[in-house]
This record gives C-alpha cells, sequence and structure tokens, in this order.
DNA sequence: AGCACGCCGACT
DNA sequence: GTCGGCGTGCTC
C-alpha cells in the first residue's frame, strides 16, 4: 500500500490518503488531486510519498479519488520553496500554498485553451521606441559578470547598486537581450505599466504580466501560457516570485529596499528573501537592485553573501542643501526664504517644481486653552481636519466625523487649526507665488481608478506638490522630463518616526527625489534636526558612508541586521495577561532572548492588538524560541495569533 | 475555506 | 418544546 501527503490552500497542515493502485504511478510530487476531505471532495497538491501516520489505523485513512492533468502544478523546485516557507515563516504549508497558486487552479479543471483564443493583453501604455529613450550608459563589465554567472547555471546574488532608476531599467533591458527566462518583480502594479513597454521591445510576446488586480480569467491565462512556454518573461508584483515558470535562469527585484515586498497582513512574508531562495534552488541568478538598497542587502554583501555591483560613472547630480528651519527667515509657515527665493528663479527660468510634505488632509484641531488635539477614540492617535468636506478624518481607521465645536477634554471654544497638511501648503503655494500647484495624495487619486499612473495629472504642471504616494508612483518617462528643483518641506516626519528602520527609510524616500531631479537642479531639504546623521551624508551621495555609520547604530542596539525579530500580534475579546506573561516569562528565561512588549496598538477596525517582539542576536534561536512561544499558546481559542519573521 | 456541531433566543 | 441564528473547531 502507497501512501501520500496532500496539501488545500487553506490554513492546515498536509493530511496523509492512501493511493489506488491505479494511480501510483501518477502520484507524483505536485500532482493535482482531488480527494475527501470530511464530507465533500477537495483539492490539493501531492506533497510527497508518505508513510502511514502511527495514530490512525490503516482504514480511517481515505483514498485518492482522482488526479488531475499531466504534469506537475508545481516543479520540484517550487515544492521545496513551499517546505521553506512553511518552515521559515512558521506557518501551515496550507496556507504557503494558498499564496503560490490562485484559487483557479483549485477550481474546475479547465479545458486548455488554444494559443489563438489566448490574446495578449496590451493594456499598458507604449511609448514610441522606449528603448530609444534610454541614454543611459550600462557598465560592460558589469552587464557581463552577470551574464556570466547566467550561463554559469549556478546560484548567484548580485546587489546593483545603480546610480538612477533610468539606469536600472536600462539595465534589465539589456541583460534580456541574451536571456529570456526571467522573473522581474517591481514593488507595485504602476511600476509593471511604466516598465512593459521597454521590455516589451526585447521580450515581444513572451513577456507576461503577474499581478493581483488581473481578473481570475487573465491570472489563468497568464499562468496557461507560462505552463506551456508561451511566455518566458514574466514581470509582476510580489505575488510574480510564484510564476510557474520552469527553467528560471534570472530572477530580479527592482527597487528592492521597498516595503511593498513585505505581506502586511496574513501570511506575511518579504517577496525579496523568497527570491534569493527561489534562485538558490533553482541555481539561477538573482540580481536585487535599487538606487538606494536595504540597509540588510548591503550587510549581505559585507558578508560576501551577495556579489556589489557599483557602476563607476560619474554622473552629475543636483547639489543637495540641508535648510536649517531654527536658523532661517521663514516669511510663510513650512516655506523658508531659501526656498520661497529658489522657487522664484526657478519660475523666472520656466523649470518645473516638485515639493514633499508627508501629511495629508489639512489640519489638526488643537484646543489653546488646554493644548488637546483631539484624536480618534478607536485608535488613538490625532484626527485630521479636512477642508474641503470640513470633516474630521482618522487616517488610519478611516472613520469620519464633524469637527467639535468645543475642546472635547475642556469645553473651550478656542478650538485652533494647527500643523500643515498637503490641503494648508496647497494654499500657502497659490497664496506665495501665484500658481496653482498640482496636488496628489491618496485623497485625490482615489476618486481615480486606483493604479493608474500619474501622467496624465501631472501634465502642464508647474508645481506639484504630492506625498509618499506620488513619490512612489511618478516616473519619468525620459531624463528631460526631470524637475529643475525638488524641496522635502518637512523632513522631520522621517526622522522621528517609531521604527529602528526609520532613518534608512529616510534615505530612501529622498533618493527617490532627488532621482527626479535634474544635474543642473537642485533639492531642498527643510528640517528643524539638522544635526542628524543622515544629512550629512545625503549631502555629499554617501551611501557607503551612511551604511557604515547606520550599521554601527544597528549593531550598538542589536538591532537587524546584528539580530533576528519576530513579532507577534494577538487579537482576541477576552486577552489574559497571565497566560502571555507566563509564556513571555517561559521564553525570556533564555539569555540569549529578548522580549519587547507586549504593547497594546489597534486593528483598523478598532480592536485591541498586542504586540510583542522576540529579538535575539543568536540567529538560529528565533525559531526555536518563536515555536516554543507559540505552542505554549496553544489550545487558547479565543485569541488570534500571527506571527511575523523579520517584520 | 466550508461545513458540522452546539449553545441560546423567537415562535408554529 | 424545536427551528435556526452564527460563533467555534476540524478536516487524513
Amino acid at each position: 500500500m502507497e501512501f501520500i501527503d496532500v496539501v488545500f490552500p487553506l490554513n492546515l497542515g498536509p493530511l496523509t490518503y492512501k493511493c489506488p493502485e491505479h494511480l501510483i504511478d501518477k502520484a507524483v510530487p505536485g500532482m493535482l488531486v482531488s480527494v475527501p476531505l470530511k464530507n465533500q471532495t477537495a483539492k490539493g497538491i501531492i506533497l510527497s510519498k508518505s508513510s502511514p501516520p502511527a495514530r490512525y489505523t490503516l482504514n480511517a485513512l481515505r483514498s485518492v479519488s482522482e488526479i488531475h492533468g499531466e504534469s506537475p502544478l508545481l516543479e520540484q523546485p517550487m515544492l521545496k520553496l513551499l517546505n521553506w516557507m512553511s518552515e521559515y515563516y512558521i506557518a501551515n504549508k496550507g496556507i504557503v500554498l494558498k499564496s503560490m497558486l490562485p484559487k483557479e487552479a483549485f477550481k474546475q479543471v479547465r479545458a486548455r485553451k488554444s494559443s489563438s483564443e489566448v490574446r495578449s493583453q496590451k493594456s499598458e501604455v507604449r511609448f514610441p521606441d522606449a528603448n530609444a529613450q534610454l541614454k543611459t550608459e550600462i557598465d560592460e563589465n558589469i552587464l557581463s559578470k552577470v551574464n556570466d554567472s547566467i550561463s554559469k547555471k549556478e546560484y548567484k546574488t548580485f546587489l546593483l547598486h545603480a546610480p538612477a532608476s533610468l539606469y536600472e531599467i536600462s539595465f534589465f533591458a539589456k541583460l534580456l537581450q541574451s536571456q529570456q527566462r526571467a522573473i522581474i518583480l517591481v514593488p507595485e502594479i504602476v511600476h509593471i505599466n511604466y516598465i512593459a513597454p521597454f521590455i516589451r521591445e526585447i521580450a515581444g510576446e513572451k513577456l507576461c504580466n503577474l499581478h493581483s488586480a488581473l481578473s481570475k480569467g487573465q491570472r489563468s491565462d497568464a499562468f496557461e501560457k507560462i505552463l506551456s512556454g508561451e511566455c518566458t518573461v514574466v514581470l509582476g508584483t510580489r505575488m510574480a516570485i510564484f510564476a510557474p515558470l520552469k527553467n528560471v535562469s534570472l530572477i530580479a527585484v527592482m527597487q528592492e529596499h521597498s516595503s511593498s515586498y513585505k505581506t502586511e497582513e496574513g501570511f506575511r512574508f518579504n517577496a525579496r528573501d523568497v527570491a534569493v531562495m527561489r534562485g538558490y534552488l533553482e541555481k539561477a541568478t538573482v540580481v536585487l537592485s535599487s538606487i538606494c538598497p536595504s540597509v540588510e542587502s548591503i550587510y549581505n554583501v559585507k558578508n560576501n553573501k551577495y556579489t556589489l555591483l557599483r557602476p563607476a560613472v560619474t554622473m552629475q547630480k543636483p547639489r543637495i542643501k540641508i535648510v536649517n528651519m531654527y536658523e532661517e527667515k521663514q516669511p510663510s509657515p513650512n516655506f523658508s526664504k531659501t526656498v520661497i527665493d529658489a522657487v522664484t528663479s526657478s519660475v523666472k527660468r520656466n523649470e518645473r517644481i516638485i515639493f514633499v510634505i508627508n501629511r495629508k488632509g489639512y489640519s489638526l484641531l488643537t484646543c489653546k486653552e488646554c493644548s488637546n488635539t483631539e484624536t480618534c477614540d478607536k485608535c488613538n492617535i490625532p484626527l485630521i481636519f479636512h477642508k474641503d468636506d470640513k470633516s474630521l478624518r482618522c487616517h488610519y481607521c478611516g472613520t469620519k466625523s464633524m469637527p467639535p465645536e468645543k475642546c472635547s477634554k475642556c469645553g473651550s471654544f478656542k478650538v485652533e487649526l494647527t500643523g500643515s497638511g498637503i490641503q494648508r501648503i496647497e494654499e500657502s503655494i497659490k497664496k506665495l507665488f501665484n500658481i496653482e500647484p498640482v496636488r496628489i495624495d491618496s485623497d485625490k487619486i482615489k476618486k481615480r481608478s486606483g493604479s493608474a499612473d500619474l501622467s496624465e495629472i501631472i501634465k502642464g504642471g508647474a508645481i506639484l506638490l504630492g506625498t509618499k504616494l506620488m513619490t512612489k508612483r511618478l516616473h519619468l518617462s525620459k531624463a528631460g522630463e526631470k524637475f529643475g528643483m525638488a524641496a522635502v518641506l518637512n523632513a522631520d516626519i522621517y526622522l522621528n518616526l517609531p521604527d529602528f528602520r526609520a532613518i534608512e527609510k529616510a534615505y530612501q524616500e529622498l533618493s527617490v527625489i532627488y532621482d527626479k531631479v535634474k544635474p543642473e537642479g537642485r533639492v531642498f531639504i527643510q528640517t528643524r534636526m539638522p544635526r542628524n546623521y543622515l544629512f550629512k551624508f545625503i549631502k555629499n551621495y554617501d551611501y557607503p558612508g551612511f551604511c557604515d555609520e547606520e550599521m554601527a547604530k544597528r549593531k550598538e542596539m542589536s538591532y537587524p541586521p546584528y539580530s533576528k525579530l519576530a513579532l507577534i500580534t494577538f487579537k482576541g475579546r477576552d486577552y489574559d495577561d497571565k497566560k502571555v506573561s507566563d509564556a513571555v516569562k517561559k521564553v525570556s528565561a533564555d539569555k540569549d532572548i529578548e522580549i519587547l512588549g507586549p504593547s497594546l496598538s489597534f486593528s483598523k477596525k478598532g480592536q485591541k492588538e498586542y504586540a510583542l517582539l522576540l529579538k535575539t542576536v543568536s540567529k538560529n534561536k528565533l525559531h526555536s524560541c518563536a515555536k516554543e512561544f507559540l505552542k505554549l499558546l496553544e489550545g487558547y481559542k479565543n485569541l488570534k495569533i500571527n506571527i511575523a519573521i523579520d517584520p
């Protein structure tokens, strides 16, 4: 009698089934099977051959009903990847499978469409002669290093520290000229629309897009085309790392520092790290690239895990001025004299200007008497006044309310609009420069289609004013479209975040901004914290120097990459302090383990949530301790526990 | 994910 | 009494 382990796309581990005699030949790992589950039949994937579990008598096991298709849905490397993800991220294999394959794969098996029926979707904007616009010179030496690695068919990861985002794109466009079995990851859907035309010029009909906004049908088509071999270049968001492409030889992760590669809820993983592991399992070449790589990746270079590629191009870059708001004259709130003067002369020269402010809405609401700021009851964070509909909104949970006439704390009527969000700055710009800026934030973009690119919106705007959303989505299709000047109006918002990566993220955010300014242009960064070490490095474009200092700081505090973290969150109606604190005590008895919290936070629905941070410098202890901790709270059914490795 | 099971409130 | 609301737990 033969037995097999089957995984389902459910939050469930593998289950063992008997395999009838006539199906044994077909029972290969990775095949799609139908098996009885409870009192219905369910589809799953064969994980491996198995011996029957001891606690079951032989006749308690049920039999496989059917094995579908001729070839495995998941190839051997993908099954290994599934096992690794389940182990590394401490998640059920079922939940990993669920994120690897689309729902449709487990629905009714469809007749394969003939290739003439499968029409390619050409939704993306096409630039005429896209690659002719890429004038960037690519270092042949660097290119050949990667090409050599690809031809050797051995695993290797490169980290490309690109001098500009246009360089990043040209680099991969050039690589694809000799290599056409590739997966290219980008952080967000908008980037696909932007990059696809460049790649289509080289890969033509071999290119296929993969992202969450595709309809069920489109996604199935994409899978079919990859499985059939019609498409061999996959461009997509994090889900594309699971593309069923056989014999992948190149995996590219563009803007590898981006937090969009992390899933934020449900099963939490980082597609960039999964990409490296897939590359290892497939013996492929992995290229992580960014104009401002993550500190983790730089650390991996120092430990010889990755090979650094840093082109020796000496392209001119815009001058960066750090504006000390304590010393500056400020004729208008939010605008220093330096910035105002620069804007005036830029306008005279007919150059385009970009302003960045990382705060949505109009202002806060603060009481002049007791200095209480109105906050959200559910989320405990400040509420933001929106002038367009005179509402108070919580930017976390989305609750909308009318502003109170008097202070909710002391009852005083002296309630003031304090601080400046993007809407208020929009007003100031009109007043100061007599120019209507083009405002770009989520409140304005949501009314249009969610993932649309901004090129239509920004057309003809002399001054752009935007939040983080703008810096993430704004693409310039040619170098000539760059701005004459950029000003970051309040850099301090980046610096004050309660996050050990705050300064690193600030550098990344600022690098995206200077990347969009002409070489002869100017960048201004307004701050009340000019002595922060970030500025002395960014002024000189000294990212390696910054990383050294940042890593020294991380080492001192034993934060990643010098330690490993796991974030455990609890959601539950009757949270039992004692049970959790007992578990904390037990686990933190180990000298190498530090547990921070539990700290109270609030979910988007306003539910109470407790967060615990496991921290350890002994990297192999994280998993054993996290598992032990989860085990101690097992059977505590009122508590919904979620775990994030490397949060 | 479904679906059964079970424990409380409304009603032929 | 029992019909059915959905909250909770299990699936080889």
